[in-house]
RNA sequence: GCGGGCAUCGCCAAGCGGUUAAGGCCUCGGAUUGUGGUUCCGAUACGCGUGGGUUCGAAUCCCACUGCCCGCCCCA
């Protein structure tokens, strides 16, 4: 037999799990204060779920699913989390409690692509997605959020670019002007801008094809049509977002291309994006979706929200030691040394013995790469019922009893 | 889906056609029969991703396959 672990997965080991826990923790801490709550949902839903909720006109619906039928239902791995809790918000009529309802969450994720730096198959999302809030001070609660969870994590050199999609309205014109704007040259474009150009236009400015680059230069497109035009309201959404960004000394950089890649957005777009890693540079992407709980079946009903990808988040934090054990229990006599081990773990304390009760000197050496201190129980010891204890770092022994230790 | 790179012990790694496939780390045992950071000794690949081929002879050359990594696309 030799089966291997699944292209793009990967087994996250002991020694790196302390890593994830950290993560873990400090996303518990930072949500908690900010009132977020823990929503943890299935891992495969309805495939309608992502079509309807995601757009079936982006690539991860279109070549990325992980689909599958079992009993006449066609079941999908969740691709991203979005659209999931926005199932279970309208479920569980979580719309009938007063609003906001802000939920966080941590799990795996999945996308058939090809594997590379920063991106696997399956991977790990933590985000938030926040309900029942038209103001932009909830578009700058979620982003304020990443920033101070960002920094827990220790994590600094990182810009966030922020954008606005405008609303379906001035979407439409904008799209409108694009599509004329690039008529002209439209034939000359790659085969994936063609498509766009029908389905969703905006994407075309996000493409990273260099002819298509070269085309919209010598057209002068990003002079023409230099952004959303975005009506009134969503352009006193926008600036007063940056206003509040601006108050909480929040650094931004406005980037009037960002798009991203799924449908559901409108109004605010961010990304966080980081130098240290490789070509997958964000570690957080998200925005405004004021259409999707109606999409999905709900009344309309604005959100925000954002994920980050937990692997990027990892790579770019420090490998976090192992804690070492309280005692190690070097002794000839192992049941006094089960016994005494038990006693330390009752009373809140790790410890471990040797299952082999090897000579002293080899107990020594793995109580010394594992534990704080070691605690001896030889002959004298037990007979005169103390115990030795001693500190593995600086050499120092004493004799104690039981109660002074626990 | 399209490019590029790499595959030798648990890990790092030498080897570039010719006897028994270096070395380091880790692990295990011993010197030290009850005391670990140093030191010394010993053990561990009949095997060089898999399958073919070339050759008197291949880890070393050729072909195919597989796996991993990196990039494009897209995204977290």
């Amino acid at each position: 037999m030799n089966i291997k672990a699944q292209k793009g997965t990967k087994d996250i080991l002991p020694s790196e799990i302390t890593n994830w826990q950290f993560i873990e923790d400090c996303a518990k801490k930072v949500f908690n204060k900010a009132n977020f709550k823990e929503i943890r949902t299935p891992i495969f839903e309805d495939t309608n779920l992502f079509e309807r909720g995601v757009g079936d006109t982006t690539d991860i619906v279109n070549k990325e699913m992980y689909t599958f039928t079992k009993s006449d239902r066609s079941l999908t791995l969740r691709p991203e989390n979005t659209a999931g809790v926005v199932r279970a918000y309208l479920e569980h009529n979580f719309f009938r409690e007063s609003p906001p309802i802000k939920f966080w969450y941590f799990g795996p994720m999945f996308r058939y692509e090809r594997p590379q730096a920063g991106r696997q198959r399956q991977f790990h999302q933590i985000g938030v997605e926040m309900f029942g809030v038209q103001d932009a001070s909830a578009d700058v609660e979620c982003i304020m959020l990443a920033v101070e969870f960002l920094k827990t994590l220790g994590l600094n050199d990182l810009t966030v670019e922020i954008n606005s999609l405008g609303c379906n309205t001035c979407r439409k014109e904008f799209k409108d002007e694009l599509k004329k704007a690039i008529a002209p040259f439209k034939d000359k474009l790659c085969e994936d801008c063609q498509n766009r150009y029908e389905k969703n236009p905006l994407r075309i400015l996000d493409c990273k094809n260099e002819a298509c680059n070269k085309l919209f230069e010598e057209n002068n497109l990003r002079n023409k049509v230099s952004g959303i035009k975005l009506c009134p309201e969503c352009s006193e959404h926008y600036n007063k977002l940056k206003l509040y960004l601006d108050a909480l000394n929040i650094k931004y950089i406005e980037n009037p291309y960002l798009v991203r890649g799924l449908d559901y957005y409108t109004k605010t777009v961010f990304e966080i994006k980081s130098n240290n890693l490789g070509s997958q540079n964000a570690v957080c992407g998200g925005g405004r979706y004021d259409g999707l709980v109606e999409t999905l079946g709900g009344e309309k009903t604005p959100a925000v929200g954002w994920a980050m990808g937990v692997e990027r988040l990892n790579s770019l934090i420090q490998p976090i030691e192992d804690k070492k054990l309280d005692y190690y229990v070097v002794s000839d006599n192992q049941l006094e040394a089960v016994k005494l081990t038990k006693k330390l773990r009752e009373h809140g304390l790790s410890a471990e013995f040797d299952y082999n009760s090897r000579k002293f000197a080899k107990q020594l050496e793995k109580a010394s790469k594992i534990a704080k201190k070691a605690l001896i129980l030889g002959e004298e010891e037990i007979k005169n019922n103390f115990i030795t204890v001693k500190d593995l770092n600086t050499f120092e022994q004493r004799k104690m009893n039981l109660q002074e230790l626990i």
